[in-house]
DNA sequence: TTGAAATCCAAAAACGTTTTTGGTTTCACC
DNA sequence: GGTGAAACCAAAAACGTTTTTGGATTTCAA
C-alpha cells in the first residue's frame, strides 16, 4: 500500500549517471549530438531504473500526444461490427511501429460526435484522429479542417478534400446488381443503407448505374432504406412483400440487413436462394455461417486499416496535401444468388 | 493553415474576467470557496471563449487522467468478440457519468500484455485499467497489486484477491448439462474454451458436478479443448467422430466453437437438434440467425459493464476491499438441444 | 600553435495547468 | 468598536518533462 514502488524520474537517472537531465533526455529521444557510448549507458540505466517518462509531462513540452485516436459512435457498436475491429488492427500496427499508440474513443450518438472530437483535440490528448461512417457533409471534417488538425476517415465527402481510404461502393452496388441482371433477373431490389452516409449513396448509384447500363427501368418502389435497429432488412422485406410485386433478386448494401431480410422471407416461405436472389455487401463473419451462406463482397479491411495509419503518419511528418485510396471489394461466392427462374406457380 | 485558430488558455480567460488564474482555476473545478456569481461568470466566460484545459497539463499537476483504460488483447479482438462491445458499452455510460474517459488499447499478443499495462501506469496515462480474459494465474494481477494501481477485471483467478465481475460459467455448466441429461442424454461431450483462462475451468467444473451428480460417468476423452483460431469446435468434432463414440450431446463454453462444431458436424450428416444436441454459452449474435437457432445462455454484459465501471469508480474513491460481482446467465432455448432419441439405425 | 568547427553536455526556461499559501474582506457576535 | 471566523481571491510554487541557449572540450586544418 504505503509501499508502493518509488517513482523514478528523469531526475533519478540523470543524476546516477552523474550526467545532466538534458542529456538524459536528448539520448533518450533519439537526438544526434549525443555520444553513441553515453546514449547507451543511458538507455540502459534507464531500463535499469525502470525509468518512463511521464506521459503527460513530455505532452505538455513537447506538445506531441504521440497518439493517435479512433472515433467510434455508438449506434456503430451496437451493432457488432466486424469491420470496424478489423481495420482497426491494421491502423494499430501501422502505428505503433512509428511509435504511436492508438486509441479507441466511444461516441455516445450523433451530437456527441463532434463535442468527443472537440475534447480530443482542443485538449491536445492526441496528434490525430481517425473515423468512419462519413456523411456528404460531415460537420466533424468542417471542425477538423478548421483547426487544421491531422485526421483521415473511411468513407467519402461531397467535398472530398481531405484524406481517406474507403471501400468503392459504386463498384460493389455495380458488380452486384450486373451479376443478377446477368443471372436472368429483371425485377431486383435494392435494400440501402442509411443515406444520412456516403457511402450509401455509392452503392445506390452503381446499382442505379448498372439497371441503366443494361437497360432495365428503375423502378423506386424497390429501393427501400433501412436502418441498422429499426426498419432493418426484414421489415423492409415485409413491406415489398405486402405491396404484392416482389422482385426476383436483391441486392443489400449491408449484410446485416440482407440476413435480416432473407430470416423475414423464410417466414412468408420465400427462400433466398430459391426464390429469390440475394447478394450482400460486406461479408460479415455470419455470412458464412448460415444456410444457405450469402453471396457478399470481402473487403480487405486489414490493408485497408494499415493505408489509413500510413496516411496518418505521412500528414503527422508534413504532407499536406490529401491522400486518397480507393479499394476493391472481391465477390464471394455462396449460395443466396442463383438464376432467374420462372415460378410454376406464377405461369398458371 | 497558419491562419489555426488561438488556442485560448487558462490565462486569457482569467485577464479577461480581471479574476487570478487560480480563480479561474478553482471555479471551474468545482471547488467549494469561489462565489457562485464568479463560479457562474467563470463558466460562462470559458465556453464564450471555447476554453479547454489542456490534457496534459491537468494530468501532469493533478495527477489524474481522468481516464480509464480498457485493455484488449489482439487474439481476443481478432474474433471480432461481442460479448467484449457491449460490455464496454456499460462500463463507459457510468464511468463517463462521472466524468472519466474511457478508452481502449490493443495489446498486440500475450506478451506485449503486460508491457501495455506497464506503459498505461508508469506513464501516468489512466486512472484505472480494466480488461478481461484473466487467469488463474495472472501476472498481470500481480503486477498491478505490486503498485496498488486500481483495476478491475472481468474473470477471476486463482487467489481471486482482487475486484472483478464474471458471469456464473459453474452455473452455465451445470444447467446446460443438467439440461442435456433431463433430456436424456446420456454421453454428453463438452467442448472446452482455453484452458489458460480461470473461465473454461469453471465451465468444466460445472459440467463435470453435474455429471457426478446426475451418477453418469465422466468420459476424459468427451472433454476436448479448443482453442479460438486453430483447432476450434470443427476440429474436435471430426477428432470425436474419428474416435467412432460419438455423444449424443454437446456442451460448448462458447457460441462460436458450438457452431463450427455443428457446420462440420453437418457435413457428415450428423444435424444439431436432430442427431446430438448443442448448447452453447454466450449468445453470441449468430446464435440467433443460424439454422437451427443455438440454443445457449445470455449474458447481461451491459449490466455487468456497468457494474464493473461501478467498482472503478469506488476504488478511485478510496474503497479498497475488493468488490466482486457475479451475474447469472439466462437459459435461451432455441432448437439446437432436443431429447434424446435412440437412432433406428444404431438398433440393429 | 592557433583558430574554427564540431562535438558533447549543463543550466535554465518553458509547457499550462492545479495546488498551496496566505492575504484581504465581510460579517456575526460579544 | 473589536475580534475571530468564514468567505473569497491573488501570487507563487509545483508537476516532470523537452527545448533552447550557450559553455566547455575536442578535433582538425592551417
Amino acid at each position: 500500500m504505503s509501499q508502493s514502488i518509488k517513482k523514478v524520474g528523469i531526475r533519478e537517472v540523470a543524476s546516477r549517471l552523474g550526467l545532466s537531465v538534458s542529456t538524459v533526455s536528448r539520448a533518450l529521444n533519439g537526438y544526434e549530438d549525443v555520444n553513441a557510448s553515453t546514449r547507451k549507458r543511458v538507455e540502459q540505466t534507464a531500463v535499469e531504473m525502470g525509468y518512463r517518462a511521464s506521459f503527460a509531462a513530455a505532452n505538455l513540452r513537447s506538445n506531441q500526444a504521440k497518439n493517435i485516436t479512433f472515433m467510434v459512435s455508438k449506434p456503430w457498436t451496437k451493432f457488432v461490427d466486424p469491420f470496424f475491429l478489423s481495420l482497426l488492427d491494421g491502423v494499430e500496427l501501422v502505428l505503433r511501429a512509428q511509435g504511436y499508440d492508438l486509441n479507441i474513443v466511444m461516441a455516445r450518438d450523433y451530437e456527441k460526435e463532434i463535442e468527443t472530437i472537440e475534447n480530443a483535440v482542443e485538449r491536445n490528448r492526441c496528434d490525430g484522429i481517425l473515423f468512419g461512417r462519413t456523411r456528404p457533409e460531415d460537420e466533424r471534417i468542417t471542425f477538423l479542417q478548421e483547426r487544421n488538425f491531422p485526421f483521415v476517415t473511411v468513407g467519402r465527402t461531397e467535398k472530398d478534400d481531405h484524406s481517406w481510404v474507403d471501400v468503392d461502393h459504386v463498384d460493389i452496388g455495380y458488380r452486384a446488381t450486373e451479376r443478377l441482371i446477368q443471372l436472368g433477373h429483371q425485377r431486383i431490389a435494392h435494400f440501402v443503407t442509411p443515406l444520412r452516409y456516403t457511402y450509401s449513396h455509392h452503392a445506390r448509384q452503381g446499382y442505379r448505374k448498372a439497371l441503366s447500363d443494361y437497360g432495365l427501368p428503375h423502378d423506386p418502389a424497390l429501393e427501400v432504406e433501412c436502418y441498422l435497429s429499426r426498419k432493418t432488412g426484414g421489415d423492409a422485406a415485409r413491406e415489398l412483400l405486402s405491396l404484392g410485386q416482389m422482385p426476383t433478386a436483391l441486392y443489400c448494401s449491408n449484410d446485416m440487413i440482407a440476413l435480416s431480410a432473407i430470416e423475414a422471407l423464410r417466414r412468408f416461405n420465400v427462400h433466398a436462394g430459391k426464390d429469390i436472389a440475394v447478394i450482400g455487401s460486406d461479408d460479415t463473419p455470419l455470412a458464412a455461417y448460415v444456410d444457405p451462406g450469402l453471396t457478399t463482397f470481402r473487403q480487405d479491411l486489414d490493408g485497408m486499416g494499415m493505408r489509413m495509419g500510413q496516411m496518418m503518419l505521412a500528414i503527422l511528418s508534413g504532407v499536406t496535401e490529401p491522400q486518397q485510396q480507393q479499394i476493391k471489394a472481391e465477390l464471394i461466392v455462396r449460395s443466396t444468388d442463383m438464376p432467374f427462374a420462372r415460378k410454376p406457380g406464377h405461369e398458371a
